[in-house]
DNA sequence: CAGTGAGCGAGCTTCCGCTTGACTT
């Protein structure tokens, strides 16, 4: 029996910091917390210091006594969980829950997964710091009471189930608010000069700029013209070195960033192959918020690039944090080994990997350095000057191996290409001969709204959240109906061109698509209405610096400068009155908005939130006939419907003739329009209008689904024709009567038999996924 | 999958952070 039972967070970590000590030690795991809030109404005792009732979770159950066995029988316990407020409080609950005795346990802690970390650490026990678990505790009491005072408000004054807190809250705000910037954002258009230059026949072309815009196409014209005959040279040409230093290694939310844009992955997406990654032993923890590296990872880096590339791509770098909440209790995310390049596993772990190691080996790289070129252009004609700018790279450093990547941030001037385009060489005073001119209408952009990952980094820079929760928190406020991850299609709108060739100026309008938008956060009405709520009744909580303020205060606590428990009654005497008063007084929360008088029948229209979502409603409740109500649509909100688009609503679903005897219906459902016939459903060819789909065209459209379908199907079996295999879009599977049916994999096709299909069917409904939806369907219907 | 939209009103919902499976699509 080993005489010490060293004790971590996490798993994976146990097994490496096992490899690195003797036989002495035995090193386990406490997945993360081992207690928690019993999750009643008791659990704190607002009336006597915040006394907390804590309780082991049942999926903690198992670990706790596996635990309390080995501590029984070891002679020294080491409690080596993180260097981090939650970590502190980790050990002191195991000491707590364990029954671990004062004189034989010992605090250790180290912020890298190395050997020589892991003995110093052991070389320099220390006591659990009481003053970091007390500013745990404030954290979690505080979260609590937000938390579970809240969400009941909601219950009563919105709607049941909604959920509000520390977090989740303001991060619910800013998308609603930044959908608001961009409602109320108006577009402002000017014309952008653009020449296209050479300095003799057959010599190559280069792009010049004109500084600023011009406000109006009469003003653009003016310039067009006056540079018709306006000769064109060379005033001032500088040339200057410039430098480009690589990034720091990847964080929890950088990783997020940067996976989303260049791998196109979501923020849950990136942890779940990040987990498999620090599982397999291929990278560092990847819930950090440090940039730190490791000396011994420093140095295993350099020899890597010195090997690979050459002593002069190597530059040593110590990155420091710009995040005020940083805790740093572990390194950055970085490759365990940086001899491997790349690795095996399915694609979307061998990309992310590769991402990692190239992030974190261009960190300890040389920078890059260019030779900058800035030529003035006179013209003849006009005092202003054309600049073209043109960049050369004379050592590409880390760029050799790493490019990072920008977000697409509402940039007002509009689009800046060609600003590292090559310059043919010139000379101050040479002739330049006009190619071509345009003057093009450019419209500034309204701000960009937040993927997952801006919102994220959003977030970290107000501190609010930790690398555990950026991804959690995302989906909850997408659970919850709050926001929505959607793509909108976009509107054409037309823009000017003015040309200038062979000496004539020629106008053109064309056109462009704006609003295009993938994968982004948008605001539902529920989330709209939620938070108007909140903003008006609880400003403090949802305020964007509350976070930071109480941050401060845990500080303190952590310092030893502050009780926690009159941190907590300063904070939460003046809250829990606020929840009465806002419970005993503020009238239910609703989003009603008149839009105007229905002229067929001169009824009112307005609009609201039901129990199905938000409605068009014709008429009122208390008339004689009944109301009629239409849902709205993707993409459309109380707060910006107009009574036209809402009057749109009720001309659907719309009869538009028979086929087969039956009658056929165009609608627009959930996944867009569609014609329903015989219980059957057809989706409409994209760019077909649904208002006027004719009879032939709707029967034109049903036999051709009937064709693909039969094209779809591999096998029907003669035992039961409603039995078949089709090929779907994730491959084939098996359609047998209303289920589908997923086929084990390696199943070879053709020899699939009747009673195979008969058994997956039986196992299909009575494995747990027929309660999984059930209880999905329970959330989502709510009846 | 998609069309509805109330009724009677029991007993339920909910936080943030720290971890990994055991599940499905």
């Amino acid at each position: 029996m080993a005489k010490n039972l060293l004790i971590v967070e996490s798993p994976a970590k146990a097994k490496t910091i096992e490899g690195y000590l003797g036989s002495d030690f035995l090193v386990k795991s406490s997945y993360g917390h081992i207690r928690d809030l019993v999750k009643t109404d008791d659990a704190i005792d607002t009336d006597n210091k915040f006394k907390q009732k804590y309780e082991v979770p049942a999926d903690k159950k198992a670990v706790v006594s596996e635990l309390k066995k080995l501590a029984k029988v070891a002679e020294t316990v080491w409690l080596a969980s993180d260097e981090d407020r939650e970590g502190e409080a980790i050990s002191w609950h195991l000491f707590e829950t364990l029954g671990l005795k004062e004189d034989a346990t010992k605090r250790i802690v180290f912020h890298e997964i190395t050997k020589p970390a892991i003995l110093k650490a052991i070389e320099n026990p220390r006591k659990i710091d009481y003053n970091l678990v007390n500013a745990q505790q404030a954290r979690r009491v505080l979260d609590r009471l937000v938390g579970f005072e809240l969400s009941p408000v909601l219950w009563r004054k919105v709607k049941p189930s909604l959920s509000a807190g520390r977090v989740q809250s303001v991060a619910v705000r800013l998308i609603v608010e930044r959908e608001r910037e961009i409602n109320r954002f108006h577009a402002d258009a000017a014309f952008k000069i653009v020449a296209v230059f050479h300095t003799g026949k057959g010599k190559e072309l280069f792009k010049a700029e004109l500084p600023h815009r011009f406000d109006t196409k009469e003003e653009a014209k003016a310039f067009l013209n006056d540079s018709i005959n306006a000769s064109f040279a060379v005033s001032t040409l500088e040339k200057k070195p410039a430098k480009r230093n690589p990034a720091a290694p990847f964080t929890t939310s950088t990783l997020q960033q940067e996976a989303s844009r260049k791998l196109g992955f979501s923020v849950a997406r990136t942890m779940q192959v990040a987990q498999r990654l620090y599982e397999a032993g291929r990278i560092t923890y990847m819930r950090t918020d440090s940039v730190n590296l490791s000396d011994t990872a420093i140095k295993a880096a350099e020899n890597e690039i010195v090997k690979a590339y050459g002593e002069k791509y190597h530059k040593l770098r110590k990155y420091k944090t710009k995040s005020a909440g940083a805790q740093e209790a572990h390194e950055a995310i970085r490759p365990t080994y940086f001899s491997e390049h790349s690795i095996d596993g399915d694609a979307s772990e061998r990309r992310l990997y590769e991402l990692i190691w190239k992030r974190a080996i261009a960190s300890q790289m040389s920078e890059a350095e260019f030779e900058k070129t800035v030529a003035k252009i006179s013209i003849s004609t006009r005092k202003e000057e054309l600049t073209a700018t043109g960049e050369i790279m004379r050592f590409d450093g880390f760029l050799k191996v790493y490019m990072e990547s920008t977000d697409d941030e509402g940039d007002v001037t509009g689009d800046t290409e060609s600003d590292n385009a090559l310059l043919p060489p010139l000379e101050a005073g040479q002739a330049l001969i006009l190619n071509q001119m345009s003057a093009t209408e450019r419209f500034s952009r309204p701000p960009a709204r937040y993927t997952e990952a801006s919102l994220v980094k959003k977030l970290e820079e107000l501190g609010i959240g930790r690398p555990s929760t950026y991804a959690p928190t995302i989906s909850t406020i997408q659970n919850r109906g709050y926001v929505v991850k959607e793509d909108r299609d976009g509107k054409p709108r037309d823009y000017r061109v003015l040309t200038l060739d062979n000496g004539v100026v020629n106008e053109n309008i064309k056109t462009e698509m704006t609003g295009v938008e993938r994968n982004k956060m948008f605001p539902t009405d529920i989330g709209v209405l939620v938070n108007d709520f909140l903003v008006e009744h609880f400003k403090d909580i949802v305020d964007f610096n509350f976070t930071a303020s109480v941050e401060k205060e845990f500080d303190e606590i952590a310092h030893g400068s502050k009780e926690w428990t009159d941190m907590l009654e300063n904070f939460y005497r003046p809250f829990h009155h606020e929840v009465q008063d806002t419970l005993e007084n503020a009238d239910r929360a609703t989003h009603e908005r008149e839009l105007g008088v229905d002229p067929a029948t001169g009824k009112p229209v307005s609009v609201r939130v039901g129990r199905f979502g938000p409605l068009v409603q014709i008429g009122s409740a208390d008339d004689e006939e009944k109301p009629r109500f239409a849902s709205l649509r993707k993409g459309q909100m109380i707060e910006t419907i107009t009574f036209e688009e809402a009057m749109e609503l009720f001309k659907l679903p719309k009869k538009v003739g028979e086929f087969e005897e039956k009658e056929m219906t165009v609608a627009i459902g959930r996944f867009g329009p569609y014609i329903r016939h015989n219980s059957a459903f057809y989706s409409l060819p994209k760019g077909l209008d649904p208002l006027d789909v004719s009879q032939e065209q709707a029967i034109e459209i049903i036999k051709e689904k009937r064709q693909k379908d039969i094209e779809k199907v591999i096998r029907v079996f003669d035992e039961n024709p409603d039995a078949q295999i089709e090929n779907g879009r994730w491959g084939p599977f098996v359609r047998f009567g209303k289920q589908n049916l997923k086929i084990p994999k390696g199943t070879d096709i053709q020899a699939i038999t009747y009673a195979d299909v008969l058994k997956w069917a039986e196992e299909d409904t009575k494995g747990g996924k027929s309660t999984k939806k059930t209880t999905k369907r329970a959330t989502t219907k709510k009846k």
